[in-house]
DNA sequence: TAGCTCTCTTGCACTCAGTGCAACTTGCAC
DNA sequence: GTGCAAGTTGCACTGAGTGCAAGAGAGCTA
């Protein structure tokens, strides 16, 4: 790792914090990008080459992430069933990601105007799990699959009260993909070789 | 309906169309608010009166449509399991507004940048349908199962080729439902009564 | 360590979305 | 017709986001 890319990625995390911190005390819309940099200690254009908008400062994954997914992908064992590995990609995420769900949790907490910005976690991640997932699908059955287990952690997270910690979204987390569950019927379950 | 009345929704279907028809042949991004209003001949200021923003402008409901849902869900028999009524409103829903959906879907295929935007129907119908359907769910369970047909209504626009026409949007939406199908499992399918 | 190069940062000027306000116009009721 | 309420408009403003060109700093090589 070099000084450079050590240098971006502490900056990173610099104003994400910066951000997330001003977010959660006054709301997503009463702070402006010239209050982030302000307190940041960046000028307004190098927020830019950071963070594609406003917006991405709450939701993008952290630099480190790829990484996490990739483990945690490794991890799944063959055989296991899509709905299943999906269920466990998502309480090992969150398990790993837990400090920064919390706050994510803290500023729509704070800020009502990102109601229906459904993004809790990286579309990137999504995009990981689809590449890796079994073939033995449709295109449709398979993004609808992961779409649905998206929607789970979706309705998951306005229901979680995060005072309850990280385990009591986990808890949603598992009551959810239980409720849409439908490894009931074998004969469709899809699973990866 | 009062002549005053009339001229709002006419007004209102004016600006949508141009809007849509401009964003089709362009892209959304390369519409501006103020090609809009040329094209359909009001004031700027007027634009952010019926709409309240530049992509309300194309997934708001037609303010006829409020009618169109209580019919709708009047029209669903008690005892109907709540799994196949989300499935008969969308159906329902998407016929009687075939035009709009074709619209809409052509749009998003001259504006990649509304990729991430999944509106294709109104939030406000998925409010009324939450208000309408049977409470013997808990909240995140109802919650759950709305944005279950929501998440399946969301999969398919992207699949679905409007050189199709509804039908074919309507086979992936039926395909869908029975793909997350939850109903095999008699114990836990939530019904009206 | 001097010098070259490539990356990242910054300031500036610009476009466009969205809002508050006050003046004006038009439908409607009495 | 007069008066009120609803709808329209122009104007001036804030804030998000972008293109560009100049400058600062990292990293490599001799």
């Amino acid at each position: 790792m070099t000084v450079r890319e050590l240098k971006k990625r502490e900056t990173w995390r610099l104003v994400h914090g910066t951000a997330l911190r001003l977010m959660t005390e006054r709301g997503f819309d009463a702070v402006s990008v010239d209050d982030i940099v302000a307190a940041a200690g960046i000028s307004r254009r190098t927020f830019f080459n950071y963070f594609a908008g406003k917006e991405s400062v709450v939701f993008d994954p952290d630099p480190g992430d790829p990484e996490l997914w990739d483990r945690l992908l490794a991890e799944r064992p063959a055989g296991e069933p899509l709905w299943i590995s999906l269920r466990e990609l998502l309480l090992g995420y969150t398990t790993a990601t837990a400090e920064r769900m919390i706050l994510q949790r803290q500023v729509r907490a704070a800020s009502p105007e990102l109601a229906g910005c459904s993004r809790e976690v990286a579309d990137r991640f999504w995009d990981a799990i689809r590449a890796w997932a079994p073939s033995n699908l449709s295109d449709f059955q398979l993004d609808l699959t992961i779409n649905a287990a998206r929607t789970v952690l979706n309705t998951a997270c306005p229901h979680w009260a995060p005072d309850d910690g990280i385990t009591g979204l986990h808890a949603l987390i598992r009551a959810g993909f239980d409720t849409l569950d439908w490894t009931t019927d074998e004969s469709r379950t899809p699973v990866r070789s």
